[in-house]
DNA sequence: AGGATGACATTAC
DNA sequence: GGTAATGCCATCC
């Protein structure tokens, strides 16, 4: 079901730690559902009930909007934003790319079991 | 069924 | 270091 899918990302985006970040194909990955533009909708429907600033592009930019009110955020949280030569600011993937740990790994295998088995396990 | 759209990604230039 | 063209997956008309 799509609403595993919307909690399971969610889920991930809250246990993102503060300063670090992760691309809309990486979520999409670690998750295993459909790809970037559907974890970039989920977010656009539901992102304000999660830290969405975690949640960005690979090249690490956001939507022009959307980025003005992130910079606040990554300000507070020291998250690596790179100088902007014109226009908003952008992070640091090299820098600013979460890479979970084991046991954080564990965790998300368990939101995308979750979701696997609700995909999955329907219609029949 | 066919085509357009979207908080995207990758590759090529 | 950019922008432009293609590919992607799911949804909605």
């Amino acid at each position: 079901m799509r609403e595993a899918v919307v909690e399971a990302v969610l889920d991930l985006a809250a246990i993102v730690p503060p300063g670090r970040v992760l691309s809309y194909g990486d979520v999409a990955e670690l998750l295993d559902v459909g790809g970037p533009r559907l974890v970039g909708r989920i977010m656009s429907l539901h992102g304000d009930a999660a830290p969405w600033w975690r949640i960005i592009r690979a090249n690490g930019s956001l939507p022009d909007e959307l980025m003005e009110r992130a910079v606040v955020h990554y300000r507070r949280e020291g998250t690596p934003l790179a100088a902007p030569a014109a226009g908003p600011a952008k992070v640091r993937m090299a820098q600013a790319r979460w890479m979970p740990q084991e046991e954080e790994f564990a965790a998300i295998e368990r939101l995308r079991r979750k979701v696997s088995e609700a995909t999955d396990g329907m219609g029949a």
